[in-house]
DNA sequence: GGGAGAACTCTCT
DNA sequence: TTCCAAGAGAGTTCTCCC
């Protein structure tokens, strides 16, 4: 930016000081042409001026203008040898983008018009022509046409919009509508694309190249059709855009919203006209932050803009982001059939007055994990990694994150971790507690299937006996002091063998059919056989013992067939509670409650059977487990207490807004 | 050096 | 008078460990 114009705006905002909050809200959105973007402005900044909120947004935006300001001192230091360098990085990678430019498609891309305030209106008409927005005076979802002329949006507090607009009417949110009205028109899409791609409730992008080539009619008269059949099906409308891919569809639907839509001839020079002028806030993918940083460090405001800064770019930005920015440039997006994509995380969230309470956190995560977990039984998921979210009373945004060994699904298990992630950051005054649940095992058939529970072949050793500590060598499992692994083969039989289990050993025997098995496991449900069974008999002792987390690790062991009753010497080597109270180790009581207490003195056992097997193997004489076990402790607690946590912005010290678009530049 | 894990940001609806 | 959501995906850096 020009020294003059600098001047020139810090001038006009210490007069008029709203015009540097920088808000979504000002952003120009369908329906909003013709509103006061300045009183918008003003209203915004005077009734968020002061608050917690507002502070910290103002953090963040100092903490962007310190970014900006880092990486003009990065692209000053560029010298002629560099640039000339990464220019010709740059043109390779154009031309290689370029081959890959595909205009053989055309890609349609619907949008509903304020699809929730839509529906509204049409289960009550008294609402038309009447301002309206769905949410509540915290937060908006949506907004009708007539409420956008005041400048209301989504995603904008709802005490804001009723300043701007004192007639608004607000609807609370009924999502089971949105859906009914959602699926009518997945309905008709379905007939124009059977793989479209739903990118929301009233979003989609379609593949329309066939249904012309079969109907014998125009992109224009398909798309028309189209929309005519959603009406006829919803009674709502929608716009669309078409375009030879899908980003470039999307920027087209937005272009005659609302009820109209707007073809993007499928050949390059076409393409290449639309694409030069077009600003980059247009693209999905460039948001506010992206916008600001382009448009301030490189003075990049167009989608031509990028490809004329390419060289900069590909210095300044990571790999993958230099690759984005100049497939846009060049009016470059998916043309692929969509594939079948599976979930990543789920997640749940809540916000609530700011307090300190902490039996208040408690409940909140005791209701986030039972939700969490009955939306992971819907869908058969079990995850490994949990991430605590936090938002403070100023706005900042923690996230804590742990990985576990084993998959976990159960409101239980969430809870256990959730609450000692939790308990690490207390005391703390919060708005908002949320859980998601990451790293799931779903594959694409839809079983569990755990990278780190060992198949149970991974177990069999040839020629062992009894039970057997299995090497650390032949071992990938991670030497975790929560992990115990031991292969079993018992002489009577061909294949005994047992995996690890949440600190349980467990057997399994490869021959059930030998066994009459009092239970049926559910194949298919890996849900239910997460659940540990026993079964006594009429004197209280364990006739049956079924353990496991999926079919895979299936454990049933049969202690009413003697020849599976374990001997002594194998009661010497495993632990088991005896009429389910007594130690069969050393005869110590406790109760099947005392879950955690059992787990504990098992653990005992386990590193005393653990000292002896070490202690025998000459290799690690010198070196006992118990030794090593501490040391590995120690470099665990160690590493955790060195683990550098990165700061938000609002405890002023690094957050790496940069580290998203900079890479390290060797160069410089 | 590469992979995994953690933390965080950005973006979208 | 109210006082800034929720859910998801993707990408990046940093650190640790092998």
């Amino acid at each position: 930016m020009a020294k003059s114009e600098e001047t020139s705006s810090s001038s006009s905002s210490s007069h008029r000081p709203w015009e540097s909050y920088h808000t979504v809200y000002t952003n120009a959105k369908a329906g909003m042409d013709g509103v006061d973007k300045e009183k918008v402005q003003r209203v915004v900044y005077e009734m968020s001026k002061g608050s917690k909120y507002f502070e910290n947004e103002e953090r963040k935006e100092a903490y962007m203008r310190q970014k900006i300001e880092n990486m003009r001192a990065q692209r000053a230091k560029l010298k002629a040898t560099d640039l000339s360098y990464y220019q010709r990085v740059a043109d390779k990678r154009i031309s290689e983008l370029e081959a890959t430019r595909d205009l053989s498609r055309m890609w349609l891309h619907v949008d509903m018009d304020a699809f929730y305030a839509a529906v509204e209106t049409l289960s009550n008409p008294s609402l038309k022509g009447m301002p309206m927005a769905v949410g509540r005076m915290s937060m908006i979802s949506t907004a009708n046409y007539e409420a956008r002329k005041f400048g209301v949006r989504a995603a904008m507090p709802g005490f804001i919009a009723c300043k701007l607009c004192p007639e608004l009417i607000f609807v609370p949110t009924d999502f089971k509508k949105y859906t009914y009205y959602s699926d009518l028109t997945r309905k008709v899409f379905q007939e124009y694309d059977p793989n479209f791609m739903a990118a929301s409730l009233d979003e989609a992008y379609l593949d329309i190249t066939n249904v012309c080539k079969e109907k014998d009619i125009t992109v224009g008269e398909v798309t028309e059709e189209l929309r005519q059949n959603v009406y006829k099906a919803t009674g709502l409308t929608c716009s669309a855009g078409v375009a030879p891919n899908r980003l470039l569809a999307k920027v087209c639907s937005d272009i005659n919203k609302p009820n109209g839509q707007f073809l993007l001839a499928n050949n390059r020079a076409a393409v290449m006209t639309f694409i030069s002028s077009l600003p980059i806030r247009k693209i999905g993918g460039i948001g506010k932050v992206t916008e600001h940083i382009l448009k301030d460090v490189f003075e990049i405001k167009t989608c031509d803009d990028l490809l004329q800064k390419s060289s900069f770019l590909c210095a300044l930005f990571s790999p993958s982001s230099a690759d984005f920015f100049i497939s846009v440039g060049l009016g470059l997006g998916g043309t692929d059939a969509p594939q079948g994509r599976s979930r990543k995380s789920m997640s749940n969230e809540r916000t609530f007055s700011a307090t300190k309470d902490e039996t208040l956190f408690h409940q909140k995560l005791v209701e986030l994990a039972e939700m969490l977990s009955a939306d992971m039984e819907k869908e058969g998921l079990h995850g490994r990694t949990l991430t605590l979210k936090l938002k403070t009373e100023s706005f900042e945004v923690r996230t804590r994150a742990l990985t576990l060994q084993s998959y976990i699904c159960s409101s239980k298990d969430i809870l256990k971790h959730a609450s000692k992630l939790l308990k690490a950051e207390l005391p703390v005054s919060l708005r908002l507690i949320g859980l998601r649940m990451s790293h799931f095992n779903q594959d694409k058939d839809g079983t569990l299937s755990d990278p780190t529970q060992r198949t149970l072949l991974n177990y069999i050793k040839p020629g062992d006996g009894n039970v057997k500590l299995v090497d650390e060598e032949h071992s990938d499992m991670k030497d975790d002091s929560e992990s115990h692994c031991y292969s079993y083969t018992d002489p009577s039989h061909e294949h005994l063998k047992e995996s690890n289990n949440n600190n349980e050993q467990v057997l399994e025997h490869n021959k059930l059919e030998d066994y009459e098995c009092k239970y049926q496991i559910k194949e298919n449900n890996p849900v239910e056989n997460l659940m540990n069974f026993s079964e006594f008999d009429a004197h209280g002792t364990e006739i049956y013992s079924i353990k496991g987390r999926n079919q895979d690790q299936l454990t049933v062991i049969d202690f009413s067939d003697n020849r599976n009753r374990p001997s002594l010497s194998y009661h010497k080597d495993v632990l088991i509670w005896l009429e389910d109270y007594k130690c069969s180790i050393c005869g110590v009581e406790l109760p099947s409650s005392f879950f955690e207490e059992r787990q504990e003195h098992s653990d005992f056992h386990l590193a005393e059977k653990l000292q002896v097997e070490e202690e025998s193997r000459p290799s690690y004489k010198n070196f006992p487990l118990k030794n090593r076990m501490r040391q590995k402790e120690a470099a665990i607690s160690q590493s955790k207490g060195k683990k550098k946590q990165k700061h938000s912005p609002s405890s002023g010290k690094h957050i790496p807004i940069d580290a998203f678009f900079t890479k390290t530049c060797h160069n410089l």
